[in-house]
DNA sequence: GCCAACGTTGGC
DNA sequence: GCCAACGTTGGC
């Protein structure tokens, strides 16, 4: 069992967004940095635990909890020439961009904040935290997960 | 292979 | 809106 954190701007794709999908579940496509999708098409694996994180908004931190749903798979926006995350290098034969379909489990209790987070020292170190972080997945250990669950 | 220019992310 | 950090692109 893996443990990760997936940020979302919540304008785009809220973890409200998520929980009313009728499945409640949703592929998380769009991702065009390479770390993040090595993460998805490499390691992710179906039940893997997933912290929701609202970036880019009022108050930036954790907002829920979601689940791994299905085994990777190469992202079809990337085919659509309508799309807004198409890339012409990517093909079928031989696709560039791969996803992961996340299920929703729950809202956590409260918001836990950006600001908070950089306020606990057994925190440190975590990926999230490293100043000018951009990457969108990144792993998040058994021990920082215990740790933010007991924030709530 | 180097590196300047440029675009994007995301906190503040 | 600002700007630091960082990834990508493309000329050489």
């Amino acid at each position: 069992m893996n443990y990760w954190l997936m940020k979302s701007e919540p304008n785009a794709f809220s973890i409200d967004d998520l929980a009313h999908r009728s499945d409640q579940t949703e592929p998380w496509d769009g991702v065009r940095n390479y770390q993040a999708r090595n993460f998805m098409r490499d390691q992710m694996k179906v039940g893997d635990q997933v912290f929701f994180y609202h970036s880019n908004c009022d108050v930036p931190g954790i907002v829920g909890i979601m689940e791994v749903a299905g085994k990777s798979y190469p992202d079809p926006t990337a085919f659509d020439p309508h799309s807004k995350y198409f890339d012409p290098k990517s093909h079928p034969a031989d696709p560039r961009w791969f996803l992961v379909d996340v299920k929703y489990c729950r809202h956590t209790r409260r918001i836990i904040p950006l600001a908070e987070l950089k306020e606990h020292e057994p925190l440190e170190g975590m990926q999230l935290l490293r100043k000018g972080n951009r990457l969108s997945i990144m792993p998040v250990t058994k021990k920082q997960w215990d740790y933010i669950l007991r924030l709530e």
